[in-house]
DNA sequence: AACTATTAATAAGG
DNA sequence: TCCTTATTAATAGTT
């Protein structure tokens, strides 16, 4: 008889145990998840994708999409502040930081395509992408005169 | 002397118990994940918030983005099977389906966000998002236009 | 899928 | 937050 219990954390290379294990952990993990979230009023996203490709998703808010949202705008939040530090430490980073708006335009592009199946927009909803898509372009333009400018040496 | 060991699956009222489980079941959550990713050779992303709304996140591929972009695609795709069935079946949803180069391409701005930071774009970065835009544009304006002419009653 | 020996996680307390 | 310990939960290997 062999040992249970403990196990080497590396890779299991026989297919069907890694299959059976997987099996078996994933719902360890999202019985896990579900707990934290339960508990202790946190918010839960989860994505696990198994070897075989099949996808399998916990979310304890409504959608994944809006923990992904949520997160998506902390780390940007966390960025500026990472990057102004960078930037009045060493200089070298290309980052102006000075058009807020241009972030917030592209992640509502972002936003605008990951929030439904982008075949069931309406009128409405596509004259709105239009105008993000525009603004964004604008935006895109300027930001390209201004860095070609500091490239040429204005300042 | 209370009992050890079993818990009610229920919220923490208390806010420093709440807190301190938070700590304890996070970190096991996190160390699960971690195994599953690596004996399974599974892809596993999981974003946590905590109730007083700070950020924990893991991924066993390069990002929580990579991940996410992947469920994106995979979660489309399934969609679009299930729209086509509704389609075929009741006719009640406004999906033709027929410019799969639509999702692709704000698929693509959306990545093109998402990958990275957009304070750091240099000249040529900003080009391919033009590019993308442009396109983008063309294409929201033809189908706003073939959902209007349906609208009106053309078939 | 079910069983059981073993280890891991963790709740309460210090 | 970190340590200890009693207790329960997870799970590795087997059938």
């Amino acid at each position: 008889m062999t040992k249970r219990g403990r196990v080497q954390l590396r890779r299991i290379e026989d297919k069907t145990s890694r299959q059976v294990r997987f099996s078996k952990r994933r719902s360890g993990l999202f019985k896990k998840a579900f707990e934290l979230a339960t508990l202790c009023d946190a918010e839960v996203g989860l994505l696990v994708f198994s070897p075989a490709g099949k996808l399998y998703e916990y979310s304890s808010s409504s959608s994944i999409e809006e923990t992904y949202t949520r997160y998506k705008q902390f780390a940007l939040a966390e960025n500026d502040v990472t990057n102004r530090n960078v930037n009045e430490d060493t200089g070298n980073v290309q980052n102006n930081g000075e058009d807020p708006s241009y972030c917030n335009i592209l992640n509502e592009i972002s936003d605008r395509c990951n929030s439904q199946n982008i075949d069931q927009m309406d009128a409405r909803e596509l004259d709105k992408l239009k105008d993000v898509l525009l603004e964004a372009l604008r935006l895109t333009q300027s930001r390209k005169v201004s860095l070609t400018e500091r490239a040429v040496g204005t300042n």
